[in-house]
DNA sequence: GATGAATGAGGGTTCATTCAT
DNA sequence: GATGAATGAACCCTCATTCAT
């Protein structure tokens, strides 16, 4: 079971905004610079905000000249974008030193925590993404298509219970799925965009149970 | 049972931002422009967001001098939230009607259904006022309060739902209902302001369900 | 011997800046609203500066609606003119009391604490006629208007000690006058209004001195 | 002998008045353009007076677009300093051609038609000047500092000569310069910049016998 | 006389983006 | 590739003054 807001998006690094200017350096000089602004740009929106950002900042902070943003960015979406898949490429990691359990409660623990981890490590780029997408149409899509691949994964996992017999068969397994995994993403934007601080372990029990007995799934030590 | 994003504010509606110039109008004629800017706003704020709007735009719509928007409103904050007590004032209203069952599953059908149907009354506003909690601290602090009422209510009915022995009594009540409560907002703005349309009766189902599944209510009818 | 910054301007007090509206009160309650506005004028004046001020925080401060400002006055420029013939009426006090002496040296020792004096216990007033005059041609002229005649009468009184032969003939009253006048009041204004503290007497003692040896006066106590 | 308002002020020139944006030009074209602007600025300011300029007028004279103003300057405060470092460079080239005399009178008539004349020359920038030390404490700061310069110097000068047995030994040698300088300058703004027209050598003549009768220096002649 | 709501012109400032060097 | 100066549209907000009540 997994969570929304994580995705690869191989193919959309480079051209996800508007493909006028030039994108990828050709030389290893320009490899360093594209790679030092998109570092500083990081950096830069954490400390300010998707929205506050003054985008010649972001070359200043990278120690060059503020033209040189646009040799490999169309703007602040684009050079956004290329944070995100910075950020994508940790998240992405969590999940597989998860041993894979076969009891379906510890399966969804684990991907619960590990959501929440991920969550608490990229907080301050998830806070910019969440403002990104509320005030970009691009980046609420954006948001809206990670988070169908979560929602997708995890409805194909209720309809395998389902058929399993060990969850209620009465739930939409789209919904319930669009629904918990709402669930899960908003409480860790509440705890680690909002610092409404609440200690990871009882955040994980709670979304496991929650979501266990939403699908009436019981665990291995409740017979 | 009742969700977040609702609250009643009764006397703190002019002192919220930053009083400086004068406020309430004094006589008829100022009440009757003061009245036409608020709705003007919202005219304008729904249609152009919350982060959009030309603040001169809302004078033009209400048919005075832009500089009379000052008369009794600070600013781009100042008027939103005598937008927001306009709203408020009708999401107030959603539960009377309901009437007050016994039965905890309907109780909480009948909120969810009643909290559903104002953020669909309001989707527009709503999605204004997601953006200015993202862009604003005020309006964050101003969501996290409201949101907080909402949880507590929802707590209390859970814990009195676990003393009953209707509830899974595992389940810290605070925490279960911060995530419930999460789940159902996060819903109705996926449906409602995202525009990621599921019919109203299926949202108030699957909610329900999935509340009453992780409390373990299961109904009257199911003993 | 007197120095700048001072006069009567009997007649110009209702007429001194643009004859468009109604001045006068014509009845009690008139009388007392316009009183009501000077004293509140003063208050506001010396609080913010001329440059500073918020007109319409002059009928706040005296309790009354911002258009009955502009019953008894026709702007800024002529509502501070009635606060400085308020001051005048007082700074016109100070010499009174004074002992006229036939020594030279006593009457400019007189003179000068007499300026002095007020000019102290009008400072704030004199800061706003500085910033007047500096910013407004109409108060530029008015403060020139007072200064030449101060600096008339001190050039009779040079004209006369060179007559009676204790002065330096070679000076030229006039500019003599203009050049000693300039010297009290701009020392006046550094210590008063730039705040730059030096005790009165010593004030006193060196303009006094430096205007007596300027003119050649040694005073009855050096022979 | 020197007056107020004269200072070097070498390398503190950028960053008096709020060190926001960049300042210093790094190129050959940068220099050229701000050189444009602080020359236009002067002309504006000279035109107009410090408090009435527009801003936008400055790079309209200028010859470029409103914005670049703001790559060298901050704002009206930071322009104006600029313009007083230009004329600062011109008025401190007075002194130098004077020969340098061994009499006092000599000395004292040098330093004030050394001052007079600078002040005449720049007689529309010191009308600024006081405009903004009257409406702007940072320029009121700056004011009483080069003023503080001068009397420093002329009180030194004072006591000098009193050691010398060639002046007042009664006389406070601090507060003395205060006021004699003081009388200087304001004789200078009152011809200059109050536009009451006397020849300059009748000024530097009356302020010089003034200041010397003042100190009881006779010149060398009348022994 | 007094009220206070309505007016609306006016200008300072930011900053994403371009482009000559 | 890199530079950094130049651009200029866009917009908020103040507040002196008027005038209907």
């Amino acid at each position: 079971m997994e969570h929304s807001d994580d995705t690869d998006r191989s193919e959309s690094r480079e051209a996800g905004v508007g493909d006028a200017g030039p994108k990828r350096p050709r030389t290893t000089r320009g490899e360093r610079t594209r790679s030092a602004l998109v570092a500083a740009a990081r950096r830069i929106f954490e400390r300010d905000g998707y929205l506050n950002v003054r985008l010649s900042d972001i070359p200043a902070e990278a120690g060059c000249a503020s033209g040189t943003l646009y040799t490999y960015f169309n703007g602040k979406e684009d050079i956004f974008e290329a944070v995100l898949a910075l950020v994508e490429d940790d998240m992405l990691h969590g999940d597989r030193d998860a041993a894979p359990s076969s009891d379906p409660l510890d399966q969804i623990r684990s991907a619960n925590r590990s959501y929440l981890e991920s969550y608490q490590r990229h907080a301050l780029v998830m806070r910019c993404f969440e403002q990104a997408a509320v005030s970009d149409p691009h980046f609420q899509k954006l948001r809206s298509m990670r988070a169908h691949r979560f929602i997708e994964r995890n409805a194909a996992a209720i309809r395998r219970l389902q058929a399993e017999g060990v969850a209620d068969p009465a739930l939409d397994p789209e919904l319930a799925s669009k629904a918990l995994s709402a669930m899960v993403s908003r409480v860790a934007f509440s705890a680690y965009v909002l610092e409404d601080p609440v200690p990871l372990d009882d955040l994980v029990e709670v979304t496991t149970r929650l979501w266990a007995n939403a699908l009436w799934i019981t665990g291995p030590h409740t017979p």
